[in-house]
DNA sequence: GCAGCCTGTAAATTCGTATTCACAGTATAC
DNA sequence: GTATACTGTGAATACGAATTTACAGGCTGC
């Protein structure tokens, strides 16, 4: 039988809103009656319910997170798993607890947004886009739920949190034609994402710079999707002298591709690669990446759905860049002798 | 302003039980009525609202899942990863929803469970336990919360799932040996980890079985931490031929150490990794790994567990064992032509 | 024609907590 | 001395939906 603070008050003679007073820490309640509480709460083992909290308070204490599945689940793509590692470090401090969805295949993840907000089953929402959707974007705002958006609103004026993709895109190339390659090549995940769509055009705006040939190839997500891509692209007549591949994972597909077709790296091929995930290192002289600083990204989304929670206004501007870095190791550098 | 069953009631000149039972599907309702009521949901837009509907029914949809957080995160440790993909997956067709928190460093995963379970957060838990605990779980049995172990409940009578780490750490042992190898080493995980313990069990059963000489190596989970206790290893005078080592994250690292060592893979060093994660094609030879079957795990468990949720008794013996499989690659065939 | 039985609906209650309101008791001001 | 302010507490209410209870209206059977 459920121990509630009817029962706590009876056992302690006073009434259910003192227990509930002492609870919350109510300055006014006389210590002795207060110890007398305590005393009820712990022998009795009582625990507040957060449901009828929840009901009365109108807070769940739970933010939700929806994400659509990686081809071959959250191991495949390193940045979910990041992004959710960095989301619970950041929560564990607060009183705030993770509600973790995926958004079923082919299914708009409006329908879990929905569902979770709308039926008020968490206070608030961590969007991940990557093609953000202005009507709905909208209609959660009219609707006063808070939530951040990690991506591009694309006009919308909400609060939101990016990498700067096109930056990125930049970097990585111009890494490499700066590291002596002359034929940069760009290896990229579906068409119609935005952080493929935006790495690319950042790829395109370098190369288009230094007058050279711009290249792209699409695949799906993951290791072997972009190991195969990376053969056939490998066995062209004209094949690039360096690739800027969407993420690490997918790097190390095309790592795998080259040592079967016989290239070395960085020698034969230039690699830059992005998420500056631990994989970087099993490559023996180490994979250049750029690095999506993930956790400042999480950082940010997360102080400013906080104080939205909390009823206040984040400072500073509603959309923050949280600027990439390119990390270089040994597969970008031709030029021998700079590591 | 929030619309609820109430004001649905008034718009539609009916009471809200009324209201309540048209959502519930109840079959008595006139067809005329439910008509007006759902015109009437669907006109001002209403939407359940589960924190109340929980308080009434005392469930709350979501199950719950604590993780002690991995070195370098859930990214570098690709158990939690997939773990947490099974159960995301096997959660989205029913109506529950995913609870996910951290337990904090060095701090008791009972305190994580208590908040959640003991509050009514979750309705049921899914614990992972790598060095269970029999006085809690007693306790937790008692207070007849709905839970599933993932791990070994050390006698305890609970239901749990597992897979036979033991018989796991045997068949790669095996394997090395009958590859060829005499001299097999094993690199553990940290000290008092259940998972590392069985494994290094069934390892040394296989030694002693052979007559050989047991030697492992504790370090730290993840790639780094691998690498450098294998470099170690592979400075001794007595090196071993082979290694078994405790999971695939952990094994790149070796293979690294190997490479700057200047062993080859797998003439001079044989390698047996554990979880069979997509890394495994990441070696050119491919590296051979113990499948642990994570989806079968996580469908047991998410069975077990929902049949417990419905009140019901689930089928079997309380304790499942979900076996291991080895997936031969190059990593472990010093004998040549078999593959 | 009346007791007894469905059927569908409204009214009332309940879940467990937070909070508002009311009130007794004491302290302070004049 | 009464009027006023303040303090700590209990009683009452609200949160929004599910469920139990009660009841009106139509039906059956005799």
């Amino acid at each position: 039988m459920r121990v509630t603070q009817q029962d706590i008050a009876k056992y302690a003679q006073v009434s259910q809103a003192t227990v509930s007073r002492v609870l919350a820490g109510d300055e006014r309640v006389e210590p002795e009656i207060r110890e007398k509480v305590l005393a009820a709460i712990e022998r009795h083992n009582y625990r507040l319910d957060v449901r009828a909290r929840s009901l009365r308070t109108q807070s769940t204490g739970l933010i939700g997170l929806a994400i659509q599945r990686p081809e071959g689940g959250l191991v495949g793509d390193p940045f979910y798993a990041a992004l959710i590692s960095e989301i619970l470090d950041g929560l564990a401090a607060g009183p705030y607890h993770l509600c973790l969805d995926t958004i079923p295949q082919g299914e708009s993840q409006w329908q879990v947004y929905d569902e979770l907000l709308r039926t008020r089953r968490v206070d608030g929402m961590i969007l991940v886009e990557s093609a953000a959707d202005d009507e709905r974007l909208a209609r959660l705002q009219r609707d006063k739920f808070p939530f951040v958006l990690i991506g591009n609103p694309m006009g919308s004026d909400v609060y939101s949190v990016d990498n700067d993709n096109v930056y990125a895109g930049q970097i990585a190339t111009e890494h490499l034609f700066a590291s002596g390659y002359r034929d940069v090549g760009f290896i990229a995940g579906p068409r119609g994402i935005t952080v493929c769509d935006d790495r690319i055009e950042g790829y395109e705006r370098i190369v288009r710079q230094r007058e050279g040939r711009a290249r792209v190839w699409h695949c799906d997500f993951g290791l072997e999707a972009a190991r195969q891509v990376a053969c056939e692209v490998l066995n062209l007549p004209d094949a690039p002298e360096a690739l800027v591949v969407l993420d690490d994972y997918m790097a190390m597909g095309v790592v795998v591709a080259a040592r079967r077709n016989g290239r070395r790296i960085p020698q034969d091929l230039g690699l830059v690669g992005f998420n500056d995930s631990p994989l970087c290192q099993m490559l023996d002289v180490g994979m250049s990446s750029v690095s999506l600083d993930i956790r400042r990204l999480v950082g940010v989304a997360l102080e400013t759905l906080t104080t939205l929670l909390a009823g206040g206004e984040p400072e500073g501007s509603k959309r923050t860049i949280v600027p990439s870095v390119l990390q270089v190791r040994g597969s970008s550098m031709r030029v021998g002798g700079l590591l």
